[in-house]
DNA sequence: TTGTATGCGTTATCAG
DNA sequence: CTGATAACGCATACAA
């Protein structure tokens, strides 16, 4: 039937002959209201295409059953599995997503937090850009006890809510595997050291080299911005380097494949000369040669829980929260690159 | 300042002790309203951390300023970069996002639509799902009039408004670059042949070989997912067949880089034996070993275009529509796999 | 079990 | 230039 105007709980009341609260009660299946009229309501509304109008239920009731998601950029193969698992536990639970992207840049993240915000979203989900150091731009969201939640690119304190993996420990990991495979003097390529996820890889990696009484060395730490281009910079550093690393960690496989590619062209021999490990498991650690070991690292996962929680957290807003960190199980893998 | 309650209009009027419609034309930048006046109304609303109420506004006026998007999949390199794209503009322009994937399902994709369609979106941007060959889950759009559109991915009949490349030329030139090196035996392995862009390719692949009179062969088109698993299975095929091809056309670089792993694997040499060309340059196309040739695709500016003419559609109800289908530029990118 | 009346915060219309 | 008032569609407190 073709409906060239909404039609509203009061042309369905006017029709039944009955109130336009009665239908609103039917409706949502409200306990007080006779199976049969239910039946007439439904049917009636079904007949004419009746759709709730969501402006004036949320004007009513405060809220509007949406989610606001915040992410450095959209198009990473990590990134876009995290909200793939995110929209699942959503769209499951009837929540909309509002995305944005903060390009990496905490002034595009303030302004979408500003948006987002006005947009009252129920709750808000964020990974931090590359260079947010201030945190005030959530102050509204806390002030007005929105739930607020951090995955993955976290804030170093404790006063929020955050998912992700043990960074610290996935590095150590990764390192002592390396150490494992004999190599002595192990290179760390890494990104933003103010960001959680950078400091406790790069904490990681110290502390594995330490445990076996080797001397931390500054010119074996890179700090770049983990791109591909990025990774052939440091291989040219590499290249130019009196004593070589014979095993390089990075932070980020992207990276690790651009360093891998800049390195084989030079005639460096992987995993031989250097051996390689990377970060987040991304499907090109398969097509590089030699794969490419990584850390595998459940994108999916990390945002069905933040999802999850975030939902817990806006259905019961008046319970105490006393979760305040979920750590998310990842693994080291093995491929030729370190072998 | 830490503002417990919302401020609405009139808490700012009772406070200038002018009447709330003022106040509203005065943070619209109404042009009947004093300077002196609006200047106080800013000033205050801004103290009191006044923010617009969207659902009220949205009741008012019957509008969301919220578009909806419908794509197969999320994390797909192509999408996220076609996604990055709407998201500039329709930030740009003050929209909000839905954003929901069908996974590449139409149950998924109706189910979707309906609620986005619930949801009062303004506009609709679709990239159909894998098996999607009935469209009456978007008449309801149709009939309310709200602008619709497709991109990429779209319906086989001209009622709507699409955004793509010319599959079909990128794909001869594709073919007609491979039959330029030489090959003589080119195998085309492409997507589920109802979908447009997996139509056109496979008919300008034809086309190539018609014009230097090369006859078609059944055995050298393998129709599949184009998952990198895909393209694994279809390397299996081909190195079971008593004559190979000298050449593979891939209607994807993701398929493409699974073959060549495989084939790589079984011994067969890239581009000597078997010369290859993908489609989207993914960035997976400069990691795998000999890079691949493919035809490059401008995602990003595809989303751009996409919204950029969604929302005029928006903002223009009335204005007849005259554009019906928009093509992007795209180019052959020659590397190792083919020559 | 159902109906009445009201308010949610804006904006548009009409009047001054 | 500004004010009063009526919608927008729904959900709920209160009444019956």
């Amino acid at each position: 039937m073709i409906q060239e105007k909404e039609v509203t709980i009061y042309d369905l009341a006017k029709l039944l002959n009955i109130s336009p609260a009665t239908v609103s009660r039917g409706l949502k299946g409200h306990p007080g209201i006779s199976k049969k009229t239910k039946k007439r309501i439904d049917e009636l509304a079904k007949q004419m295409g009746y759709r709730s109008n969501n402006f004036a239920r949320n004007l009513r009731k405060q809220h509007t059953n949406t989610i606001g998601v915040i992410v450095p950029r959209l198009n990473s193969y990590f990134m876009s599995t995290v909200i793939a698992g995110i929209e699942n536990i959503a769209y499951k639970e009837g929540f909309n997503l509002i995305i944005s992207q903060s390009s990496e840049d905490v002034k595009k993240e303030i302004a979408s937090a500003v948006t987002l915000f006005n947009s009252r979203v129920d709750g808000l989900l964020v990974s931090l850009a590359y260079n947010t150091d201030s945190f005030t731009h959530f102050d509204p969201f806390l002030q007005r006890k929105i739930p607020l939640m951090f995955f993955d690119r976290v804030p170093k304190r404790d006063s929020d809510i955050s998912v992700l993996i043990d960074n610290r420990r996935a590095a150590w990991q990764a390192t002592t595997h390396l150490l494992d495979q004999g190599c002595k003097r192990i290179m760390h390529i890494t990104g933003n050291l103010n960001r959680n996820v950078y400091t406790d890889r790069c904490q990681g990696y110290q502390q594995a080299l330490l445990e076996r009484g080797i001397p931390l060395r500054e010119e074996l730490v890179i700090a770049n911005d983990l791109s591909q281009e990025a990774g052939m910079a440091a291989a040219r550093t590499i290249l130019q380097m009196d004593q070589r690393p014979d095993g390089i960690f990075v932070a980020n496989d992207n990276c690790a494949v651009g360093c891998m590619l800049a390195l084989k062209q030079a005639g460096v021999k992987i995993p031989d000369d250097i051996r390689f490990v990377g970060f987040n498991n991304d499907p090109v650690s398969t097509v590089i040669e030699p794969n490419l070991s990584t850390i595998n690292y459940p994108g999916c996962e990390m945002g069905e829980v933040s999802a999850r929680n975030l939902i817990n957290q806006i259905n019961n807003q008046t319970a105490t929260q006393s979760v305040n960190t979920i750590i998310l199980r990842s693994e080291l893998v093995v491929r030729a690159s370190s072998m």
